[in-house]
DNA sequence: TAAAACGTAAGT
DNA sequence: ACTTACGTTTTA
């Protein structure tokens, strides 16, 4: 990002340079000693006086965003241990960073209250409206590109479109830059934050790929493909069709004064970044077939789902499902999937084929044309639906198409650029009304559909905020406990694994490599732990008795993500939060009788994927669908590829259960999502690489609870402490010897090569240790059990359920350790070759004084009246 | 290239 | 006047 935005600064600087600079504006490259000095000086005429000098006009300075006060993060209180809150004085550190807590990261930075309309003078005027579009129209927007600060009222150009970016408050591209077919190549809009600043960000590789790609898109484009070729640095976002597009920016539905769909640029580059990737790919292939691509959110993930459906029509992908036994609704991941490029789709259609998905490329070709209609459509809808909830009138026939186009968003989506290409391609195809409503919508690249990423933007805002309060609950979620409970499960019937998560994608996933196999295999014996046997056996799939010598294939890391790492300047920050709308609006202009909550009950009973569908149904059930506690389950297991903008979805949905076992996601997108993922308590990693996995040894996720190290390649003693150990500093004042991850009650590290000088650091670092899987732990012997139960550690009495099954150094003797733990429920010795059944018999004999035990298999010792 | 450092805008 | 922390620059 530095690189290009250095680019961009210069340019702009060039221009601006002899005006004033604005305060904090950077100053060139030049040295920063002599940058100072500028900066000082106006800093010195802005903070007197808020308004920006009337020069700035050209591309003026930027306004320092500030947090909103509001949002999850800023009423969140610092966490104390993230590297920021280390330098702070007030926890004992330098002050040199002068950074906000990683964990107080506004999501929806706000204009300074000092910041005023640069034409007239004045500031936000938009509370003493109602209207909407009034609202809008005396509200501060700040332009992306040029970072003028005005009133759209105020605006001469009233007839050119700005394209509201929606994931940041008063944030747009102005009428003048867009009808200037100015992109915000420059700089990524206002309030942008360095996510590399950020400890987990997963930045900067980005930034090579990710302006190819959207230039991509933009072919179809007209005019403004052509800028953007020759521009490629800049950004995605607006096509050319924005130019005819004359309305004026329309205003958010949500009612609230918040700007609209368009990406904000850290998305834009975001998807750009993907689109890099892809844009290659794409630009060869599809693009020049200008679908219209609409703007992908974050949501069109789920919304993929939608046009799973259709896929699902097309074949029997149904069936094959429930064969894998994948939870319908779980297809999320898929969903995420589609997302991606087509190339992408493609490669996971041949790998997955089996996946109901597969047939996404298919799909989008069908959709391609269906789409421009439905675009039309949409956009027409949307403009009713603005005040009203519009779309619920063609509900029905609209969810076909629907579906479609939602994937078709997610398709497009994937292709960051498509935004563009799609518009230029709409717009001439609709009205002109239509097309400054495409404008909000699409911002270049990924365009998100602008309702739906308004409306999900709130909804994960309110999301957010009710995770905050971690008491939240899922209507419906599943239970983490499933989950917990996946591995047990998956010993016995060998399949059973995550499904809890939904499963299902194990077998998928496997598919590709000849994973497939499932369950049920036989339990041998599994001498050295060879991941390798790992990646055949999928974790919970884990055969009790493979043979671990046995040569394995990874289930290919799908391709590894693109160059998605980009994610770097993609901050995620969802609209200023508004709160949904109580009542569904119907098209007589009344309101359902149905409140929200009972509709979200129902909701409650449907799958991810069908909530995708109810998702294009109107804007009304797109808010609600999206909220935060139809979602605390994501599962993105097997998902071969994780492209930045899957996790910017997760993001957004801030689950509480992530599923991230056998993909190939990589450090920095973990350690990212991490970082963004506060509430985040189940985390299931099996099959990654440890490589992915030591993120969590720089990230912060106090709240974790559940973590799935299964079967991690490269997984050993060394790394699991590093993993454990304390976070290391060297910076005085900042030790912390608590273990980030002490707050762990649920460990799974089956089929590790770990020994008892792990163990040691689990039982110190781990003292509300619950459960713990150590099966297929060759390494793990009676000494382990010993240690586990010795006096003096917390682990003895915290321990509820302990996993050794297919441990071959587990004899009898372990039995009478586990005597000593006080709260012990199940034990788990299924398959230890040296574990007799007549000494199983014979602890429950004794136990039974204390406690009631049962075999509840053969040497599966479980307590009476309790499941853990 | 990531992380640290920094000037100073913005808020209290 | 003081604190927080944005957005950039510099350093490792």
């Amino acid at each position: 990002m530095a690189m290009s935005l250095s680019a961009d600064d210069e340019d702009y600087d060039s221009d601006t340079a002899e005006q004033q600079r604005l305060p904090n504006r950077p100053k060139p490259k030049m040295a920063a000693s002599t940058a100072t000095t500028p900066a000082a000086t106006t800093s010195s005429s802005t903070a007197t006086a808020v308004k920006l000098p009337s020069n700035r006009t050209s591309s003026g300075a930027r306004r320092r965003r500030t947090r909103c006060r509001k949002c999850e993060a800023c009423v969140r209180t610092e966490c104390g241990e993230c590297h920021f809150c280390k330098d702070m004085k007030k926890f004992g550190g330098p002050g040199r960073m002068k950074q906000s807590c990683i964990m107080r990261q506004c999501i929806a930075p706000v204009l300074p209250h000092t910041a005023v309309c640069v034409v007239c003078g004045e500031a936000g005027k938009e509370d003493t409206l109602d209207d909407e579009d009034e609202k809008f129209n005396a509200m501060l927007m700040e332009c992306s590109i040029c970072n003028e600060i005005v009133h759209p009222n105020c605006l001469k150009v009233k007839d050119a479109a700005g394209v509201v970016n929606d994931e940041l408050p008063n944030c747009w591209e102005c009428p003048k830059c867009n009808y200037a077919g100015k992109t915000g190549k420059q700089k990524r809009g206002p309030g942008f934050k360095y996510a590399s600043n950020l400890p987990g960000s997963l930045l900067r590789e980005q930034k090579a790929g990710r302006d190819g790609r959207e230039e991509g898109d933009q072919t179809s484009t007209g005019a403004a493909s052509i800028k953007r070729k020759s521009e490629r640095e800049e950004t995605p976002r607006l096509k050319t069709e924005d130019l005819p597009s004359r309305l004026p920016p329309l205003l958010t539905p949500s009612g609230l004064p918040r700007p609209r769909s368009e990406v904000p640029n850290f998305l834009r580059k975001k998807r750009k970044l993907f689109d890099d990737d892809e844009e290659e790919e794409e630009a060869s292939a599809k693009k020049k077939p200008k679908k219209s691509w609409r703007p992908e959110e974050s949501l069109i993930p789920k919304l993929s789902h939608m046009k799973t459906e259709e896929e699902e029509d097309n074949s029997d992908e149904e069936e094959e499902r429930q064969e894998k036994r994948e939870p319908p609704r779980r297809s999320f991941k898929k969903d995420y999937s589609t997302v991606r490029k087509e190339e992408e789709l493609e490669e996971e259609r041949r790998e997955e084929r089996d996946s109901p998905f597969r047939s996404l490329k298919e799909f989008n070709t069908l959709r391609k044309e269906e789409d421009q209609e439905e675009e039309k459509e949409e956009d027409d809808e949307e403009e009713d639906e603005e005040s009203n909830g519009k779309r619920g009138r063609d509900s029905s026939p609209a969810l076909k198409n629907h579906s479609l186009s939602l994937e078709s968003d997610a398709s497009r989506c994937s292709s960051p650029r498509a935004g563009p290409s799609s518009e230029g391609s709409e717009t001439q195809e609709k009205a002109p009304r239509a097309r400054a409503r495409r404008h909000r919508r699409k911002p270049p690249n990924r365009q998100l559909s602008a309702e739906l990423s308004k409306q999900l933007n709130m909804e994960i805002r309110r999301t957010e905020h009710s995770l905050a309060n971690e008491n939240q609950q899922p209507l419906k979620s599943e239970p983490e406990d499933s989950e917990n409970e996946e591995p047990k499960r998956g010993l016995r019937n060998g399949t059973t694994g995550n499904g809890g998560g939904g499963g299902g994608g194990v077998e998928r996933g496997a598919g590709g490599e000849g994973g497939g196999e499932r369950p049920h295999l036989r339990a041998r014996e599994m001498n050295g732990t060879s991941w390798e046997l790992r990646h055949f056996y999928p974790p919970q799939i884990t055969p009790l008795g493979l043979n671990r010598s046995s040569p394995t294939v990874r289930p290919l890391p799908a391709r590894s993500p693109p160059k998605c790492v980009q994610m770097e300047r993609h901050v995620i920050r969802p609209p200023p939060i508004c709160p949904p709308p109580d009542r569904l609006p119907l098209a007589d202009g009344r309101n359902h009788i149905a409140p929200r909550e009972a509709w979200l009950a129902i909701f409650g009973h449907l799958s991810h994927r069908e909530l995708c569908v109810c998702m294009r149904v109107c804007r009304t059930w797109n808010r609600w669908c999206c909220d935060k506690r139809l979602w605390t389950h994501i599962d993105l297991k097997r998902c071969k590829s994780i492209t930045p903008l899957m996790l910017s979805g997760i993001i957004r949905r801030q689950p509480i259960t992530l599923d991230l076992s056998w993909t190939n996601i990589s450090k920095k997108q973990l350690s990212w999502l991490i970082n963004r993922l506060p509430g985040l308590r189940v985390l299931l990693l099996s099959g990654c690489s440890w490589v992915a996995v030591s993120a969590l040894c720089t990230s912060s996720c106090p709240l974790l609870r559940t973590l799935d190290l299964q079967w991690v390649e490269g997984l050993k003693d060394p790394q699991m402490r590093d993993l454990l150990s304390p976070p290391t500093d060297n910076r005085p004042g900042q030790m912390d010897t608590r273990s980030k991850l002490r707050n762990v009650t649920d460990l799974r590290l089956a089929g590790l090569d770990i020994t008892d000088s792990s163990l040691r650091l689990i039982i110190k670092n781990m003292p509300l240790l619950s459960r713990l899987d150590l099966s297929y732990c060759n390494h793990i012997n009676d000494q382990s059990v010993n240690l586990l139960t010795a006096a003096g550690t917390t682990t003895r009495d915290s321990l509820t359920d302990v996993n050794l099954s297919v441990c071959n150094r587990v004899t009898d003797q372990s039995l009478s350790y586990f005597k000593r733990c006080g709260s012990i429920c199940r034990i788990d010795l299924r398959f230890c070759k040296q574990v007799s059944r007549q000494a199983c018999e014979r602890f429950i004999a004794e136990m039974s004084v204390i406690v009631p035990f049962k075999l509840q298999e053969d040497k599966l010792l479980q307590k009476l009246h309790s499941t853990p």
